[in-house]
DNA sequence: TCAAAAGTGTTGAGTTTACACCCATGC
DNA sequence: GCATGGGTGTAAACTCAACACTTTTGA
């Protein structure tokens, strides 16, 4: 390819930063830096872009060497590049993605790039490397407010839940109390969630049953201009 | 600034989508490209990032320099590098902005950069240089559905306005039939709205009212998590 | 006095909120 | 039989949708 002749000196990252859920808590992804200045520091699992490669294939690739994982939902976040020294290295620029892993897919093969990759309850982030703290944030703030206006709560839990996962899953991540009854009333007239047979007894207390996304019913619905939404008092 | 040894041959642009409106339409900016392999094509504002320059700063610059604009309105709409060859010149990712500018500033002067800049109507866009057609749709995307959740709208009419104006606008860029009566009990009931002494009498008919839209308020109510949300039938 | 746009209320339907008791299981 | 979480209905308040006539001006 001709390489276009203006002289910038700017360079092109990519960055995830992966939600998980799991023990009733968010969790994010961190990795440790296995090179360069930040060495040994946790940041998000990100790294620069190949010449040959989209911006979308650099992020899946990151994540597969860093981590091991593919994630169930990964969206384009925000570019960061208003802080010119963001990046000890010199001047980088970051498109950050947001992702959402299941959490039946919670395990981790981290080998490659990164010493170390581990989750991170959400509140126990420690100060990270270049601006991925910030980013966090603003992942963040995404997600709770997607999480009222699109279904992707349910890519954050297991092909079979149950309600009360889903429940918590809004509270914790919202930090807001829920009516339970109105919540699932409201929740299932949308027609979007399937009784399994199947009930789960781990817990105390009577068993529950396990209920599953109808994802293809929810992308047809949207196609014919449904919104998922959901409102809290 | 110390440079990153990685070798990266990626370049960074950002351009700018800015939407105007007058004479009741939606309309675009575009300049004509003065260099390169595209030279004379229509294609949005936009450039290279200098080194030294944040994001924000660059895409300031280049409404600045080739249409002569300062917007009322800015914020980061997307980063497009999925497509490798989505630049002639070699491998270029955009940093996509979405602008809006006030319906009184719809004055242009180009110079600089581009040969030429005009206003073009959304629905005559022409076939653009680069992927900015594509652009264009996603940012149109945008402003609809910001429209909804968004003061915004205030951002591309004059900062006195009749509520027929703000509903126009709303029936123009959403191409839905509004209800007038609701339309304007739904907006005045949020309290945002201010009744100017003035009238306007430009057109035949009964004279209407000039109305301001009080952003310091909404800031205010945003803050404490009022919420701007406006439904159609 | 006519044409053109501005201004204005009410009613029924649907949605949202608030709220408390019984059920099924394991120990 | 008791502790634990699961499951359920109703009434009042509120919001939304549908709908048409009167007012003010200029020509």
């Amino acid at each position: 390819m001709e390489s276009v002749k203006i002289n910038q000196n700017i360079k092109v990252a990519v960055d995830a930063i992966v939600f998980g859920y799991s023990n009733n808590a968010l969790h994010v992804l961190l990795v440790k830096q296995k090179f360069g200045a930040l060495k040994n520091n946790w940041v998000l699992a990100g790294g620069f872009v190949k010449d040959g490669e989209t911006l979308y294939e650099a992020i899946n690739r990151e994540l597969r060497e860093e981590a091991g994982i593919q994630v169930t939902y990964l969206e384009q976040l925000y570019t960061f590049g208003d802080d010119i020294h963001r990046d000890p290295r010199g001047r980088v620029i970051s498109v950050a993605y947001f992702a959402l892993l299941n959490s039946t897919e919670l395990k981790l093969s981290a080998d490659t790039d990164a010493k170390d990759a581990k989750w991170v309850p959400l509140d126990k982030i420690p100060k990270l490397g270049f601006d991925h703290n910030q980013i966090i944030q603003v992942a963040y703030e995404r997600l709770k407010s997607k999480l009222t206006y699109q279904p992707i709560g349910f890519d954050l839990l297991p092909k079979e839940f149950l309600f009360s996962d889903l429940e918590n899953l809004y509270c914790n991540i919202l930090q807001k109390q829920i009516d339970r009854r109105n919540f699932r009333k409201k929740i299932l007239s949308f027609g979007l969630l399937e009784e399994t047979e199947k009930f789960s007894s781990e817990k105390t207390g009577r068993p529950a049953k396990l209920f599953k996304f109808n994802k293809k019913k929810y992308n047809k619905l949207h196609k014919e201009g449904f919104n998922f939404e959901i409102k809290f008092a």
